[in-house]
DNA sequence: CATGAATGAGATTTCATTCAT
DNA sequence: TATGAATGAAATCTCATTCAT
């Protein structure tokens, strides 16, 4: 018994890392969160093992989320509300509409290269039919900024004759999107396929060639 | 959908269900498991709700399958057996370059359209990374035939200077199903994303005139 | 269909080995459920897993013993009589004491090393506090004529003094029992805790000796 | 005797059984499993019935064991530690060879008759042929402390001329074992078998008597 | 705020046995 | 006599969540 207070009263001015920080405690399971979803599935993660990647007690993920599908849907919108402070930042307003559409897939590109958790957790949403991102406000109020980018580039390019014309902007976007999800979520199955290694960096590069090709090539006029 | 993979072989004489038809059993096993897996994932679905559908006893899935995993292993190959097996029907050998590949993109993206479930099983796979399909030798010699009738129309095109020249066939296969592929899977996301009802029969046949645009417009030279 | 007959009756006079011959049919499947019995246990063994070890269909089991404990009973009675038909062929009456008693010893001894099932069945047995063999009328009748033979070969003994006297033979007959059943079933338990490998040839050999050694050593007046 | 193995550690202010205490949980599940693994098998143990007994949700046995073969280790392996610990207790290094003989003879028979549990994991883990035991390190290092008891006592016993020479300590501890440990479980099959009640006290003690005058003659110079 | 032992419902899997042919 | 598909009961194990401290 004494041993036991002496050992409590020892750890005077929190000795370890994440206690009595509410924000970084809150942090802290999110990226266990996001990581063990990415890596298992919704279904396949488990709650356990997120507290124990965390370094955290599996409680306070209750207390700071609700339940299983509180902290998935926390995982959900971290995961968007950073794709869109990325795309934010994309200033293409001045810029050529060709050189501007090119940066503009490249954005896309290497935002999907660069977090393969956004393209899990997509993929995970889709197989719920978008049962989650319905229910989130905060998401469904992020529209993305690149539609407006888009928009306004096509215009600018129909002008000056560089662009075809009557090109949906919605369209094009999510055909932006497919052009660099569909080869990143799909590289390790297509590679079985094909019996060709698509995870290699020089397959990516290529990848990376052919889509900006492909968007450009289409919007010829 | 599912049943499409199941009940080839009626029995004979036999109304109803269960009985002693082990090839009936097995292929009502693998119906009813595809549309369960489809519709919940593999993490979420249930073998005893796949018995159930499929009116038959529990065991039997074990008796045929091995596994839960085995299970679904079978319902993968089907369907991409029965893709494969559609595939091969096209005969775009003499077909004008241009034509053919409208042709072989509608073909696509109509496979997609009528077949969900395989859309669903690949983006299973792919949260796995591949994992079951590595395993399945049945599969990885499965090659996509439409490869080979891309690299022909390619070829063909650009002799005959209606496409442009050094294009992948890879690469573009897998841009053809890309486009095809993350619209329909993504379209609830998407829907709710950007507030527009994209599984609305007409914006399903715009993106279809979308996607042979896109394509199209790409490959002139 | 018309193959199906074909086949039958292309199988004139019984192709395959264990068709249409009760008799042999009975001794294949004794002889696979003495091997899955004494390998895995009487709660390990699977009737599936003896039926394909015999090459016989399992409702053939049923057919022949009842259920799995009729079977079990079967294999007891069976290496029980096989026992007891060795031992009666010992004729010792004529011999020296001393060197009947090695024989006898020795005797035991062999045929426990030889037959390694019988052990596991015994042990298999003891778990059940003999609730099998307490049921077979055949085995409870197959006294061991080793007792009456040590009997002899006591009462002999004593009379030209090469024994102590006093000497009960049900007793003696355990304890010979007891000095080579231990060691050989539990040689590998032994093995692991002294470190030492017990189940070498030379370790046997050794352990022979010691036994006789010990029984003579003991009977000496 | 299975209760032997578990509350060590009372709970200071709580009559009653499963609240948050670690350790006694962990105890009363050991005890429980020790009871029904030596009652029913290992393959007849149910982790049902030993959470029952327990008077501790089934997920528990989990929780501290991992499995049932691991909560099957940590029987065996509680159970060795309990012998062993007694075993440490004799202390014969003083003692008249012959007398410390008849006395660690006596404490090993004694030790069988009053923990059955122990002989029937013993027989369990033979018929394993050693499986669990091998993966185990505590029981490896817990080399009996006999065999060293052993060895000083023949000598002693040979240097005064009270015992023969060139006695293999290891071979002679397996003996005492066997003389005890054959007996007392195969008591109800011997006694099946030739008709005679081995189970009853009187021949308990004539077995004990029997075991010292075996291991003493034969070690008679 | 924090801990981790404890829980109940339900998941997958196993198995001896029976049934239709 | 023989087959092997089919069954129901029950086994082991999992998991999100709550409770006592």
């Amino acid at each position: 018994m004494a041993t036991a207070l002496a050992a409590k009263k020892a750890a005077p001015k929190r000795a370890n890392g994440n206690a009595r920080d509410p924000e970084r405690t809150r942090a802290v399971i999110l990226a266990a969160a996001t990581a063990e979803i990415t890596a298992k599935g919704l279904g396949g993660a488990r709650v356990d093992e997120i507290a124990e990647r965390a370094g955290v007690n599996k409680r306070m993920i209750y207390h700071y989320f609700g339940d299983k599908d509180g902290l998935y849907l926390a995982v959900l919108e971290a995961a968007y509300q950073l794709i869109r402070s990325e795309e934010i930042k994309l200033d293409l307003k001045q810029r050529d509409p060709v050189e501007g559409m090119r940066e503009l897939v490249q954005f896309t590109w290497n935002y999907y290269r660069l977090h393969p958790e956004f393209l899990s957790l997509l993929a995970t949403e889709n197989l719920h039919r978008s049962a989650y991102l319905k229910r989130s406000k905060k998401i469904r109020e992020l529209h993305s900024p690149l539609v407006g980018l888009i928009e306004d580039l096509l215009q600018r390019g129909a002008k000056t004759k560089v662009f075809r014309k009557d090109v949906d902007p919605v369209e094009l976007y999510i055909s932006i999107a497919a052009l660099g999800f569909f080869y990143l979520s799909n590289r390790y199955t297509l590679s079985t396929i094909f019996g060709r290694d698509l995870t290699a960096p020089d397959s990516i590069k290529a990848r990376g060639r052919h889509l900006v090709e492909v968007v450009l090539g289409y919007l010829r006029p």
